[in-house]
DNA sequence: GAAATATAAATCGCGCACGATCAAATCGCA
DNA sequence: TGCGATTTGATCGTGCGCGATTTATATTTC
């Protein structure tokens, strides 16, 4: 009958904010010990699957921009899991490297993947399922702005 | 065969982060016309369901702890969209409620609802089913942390 | 009814996000 | 070849999020 103003709980845009975060606070405690924060870490994922990316090619991987980006990863260097290094073929761009430390934390972070999959409480399928339908949303939405 | 550490692409925790930043931009363009940031308009969508709440009841509502909340509701309260007082009752209680401009962005706000429908390219019902198995998700995930 | 405990909000410090802007290097092309 | 346009990353300011702590008020307990 009438349309009323939704609440939060009717909201998607909602749904996946406190999802987002109830994600990040799960990832915390168990991150803390390697001394990584959840965008340091996603750092680290994109750098394990393909190490010496741009700054550029990072952002692009993770949506973010270089105003985020460069202050986290001199933390990051500060912490001894990155270099950063001007490109000698092109002065602008800076590739970011993996250090031994820095690639070190991948087999932990195993443990922490299986553990934050474990708290899903979510098959396999049903996983992949609904990562590829929110992936799909994102990509639709991103596309539009 | 081998268990390769996941990529940003396969994570679920990555789409939910990237989805929900996606949100927030296509929301900024949509809110700043009414001088809002998309935390703010959630705690305008919470009033309007039930004005006259206590920055403890918005915490639990929006999953938010007083820290990020009461800079926040000072900002809206600087910009007139809301009143905050001591409870009478019990002085510790700070009561926020809205003001006439607050609830006048009301009807602005469903136009925004409305665009941001259309721009996830949904069904109403394949919406909901995506907000519920993203909130069945998150509560499960809040229930261990 | 005084001391111990619990609760509500505020404060502080740090790490993201991001709009706006800037400096430097490279590219394009007349 | 030279000069404007583009690209890359950095810088700055503001607004979240949140762990840790503090202050003030209320409740419990003895």
């Amino acid at each position: 009958m009438t349309t009323r103003t939704p609440d939060t709980g009717d909201m998607l845009c909602f749904a996946l904010y406190s999802a987002s975060h109830a994600m990040t606070r799960l990832y915390r405690p168990l991150l803390a010990p390697l001394g990584l924060t959840y965008p340091q870490y996603l750092v680290l994922v994109s750098l394990w699957a393909q190490d010496g990316r741009s700054v550029r090619e990072l952002g692009e991987e993770l949506a973010l921009e270089s105003n985020t980006l460069t202050p986290l990863l001199k933390r990051m260097e500060e912490s001894g899991l990155i270099t950063r290094a001007r490109s000698s073929e092109d002065e602008r761009v800076v590739q970011v490297s993996l250090t031994e430390k820095g690639s070190a934390l991948r087999s932990e972070a195993e443990k922490v993947t299986a553990c934050v999959f474990e708290a899903s409480g979510l098959s396999l399928d049903e996983l992949g399922r609904l990562r590829n339908e929110v992936r799909a949303l994102r990509d639709r939405i991103a596309a539009l702005v």
